[in-house]
DNA sequence: TATTGTTATACTCTATAACTATA
DNA sequence: TATAGTTATAGAGTATAACAATA
């Protein structure tokens, strides 16, 4: 029954990680949803360009890496292509592999992309001290793997 | 830059509250939406009923917590009100506006989405201690407000 | 024969615009 | 006149299916 740390309370409140974990993260998608709107980019382009910003995937690689078809990928990237953020080109190696890879127009956008979202997430974490943000901050990276 | 808690690391790595929330935000979305699949949900539906679980809001309510317009909200409700999880009903007050509510399979969905949830989301805490992951609950909880 | 990628098709999500009904 | 909601339309995102080219 996921009562394991109190036994008074109502189903709504934040009893386990999962509830408090999942209202921050869509408060975070919305952060992220609004700056990809307001340069014309979905969440998925979002983090497709985020992803090419410091790699040169094939198409199958991210469209594993986002959990979507490879036919998907397809046409998301021909839209990011003919707006000019994005190439294609074969791969060295495998004559039937395609690279993607950011234009230099591709990689100025991603720069704003990230200033803008680290400015517009840093408010999320008001409520918290230095400190504690740290904290946060270094349990979140560990959840990652990240150490 | 950015650059407030150490000097020598490379620009991917997570120096930031934001570059450390976004990839889990990532991966917690990433779960929502396998979950919603497995259940025939787009991530808005199932967020829409997770909503209706403890309220009856209006068109026009739901369509501002999700941050969409009320257009969108008329599609998204009127294919969960064919599919039975759902019922719209004239407002008692306002003759203009329209109720939400889920019906007794749609509870029974909501109910069975949240253990899924539970479950599936618990294992991104793996990497912590209990009372680590009691700290970083508490954490999220006061960025959500909620003390 | 298996893998990489694309095209064809269809449905959901989303917004802009135009409309009806009630306040 | 302003607000609540819907319908019409169009574009992006997504998947299933069928295909071409390379390994």
């Amino acid at each position: 029954m996921t009562k394991q740390h109190s036994e008074n309370e109502t189903p709504a409140a934040a009893n386990t990680l999962a509830e408090a974990l999942v209202p921050i993260a869509f408060a975070t998608m919305a952060v992220l949803n609004r700056i990809g709107a307001e340069n014309d980019l979905s969440l998925t382009l979002l983090r497709v360009l985020g992803i090419l910003r410091d790699r040169r995937p094939r198409m199958a690689e991210l469209a594993d890496r986002l959990g979507l078809e490879r036919q998907t990928m397809s046409g998301l990237i021909a839209r990011a292509e003919k707006r000019g953020l994005v190439v294609r080109a074969p791969n060295d190696e495998d004559g039937r592999a395609t690279d993607v890879f950011l234009t230099p127009e591709g990689q100025k956008l991603v720069g704003h992309l990230i200033a803008q979202a680290q400015q517009a997430l840093a408010p999320l974490a008001e409520p918290l001290s230095p400190p504690e943000r740290d904290q946060l901050q270094t349990l979140l990276r560990r959840m990652l793997g990240d150490d």
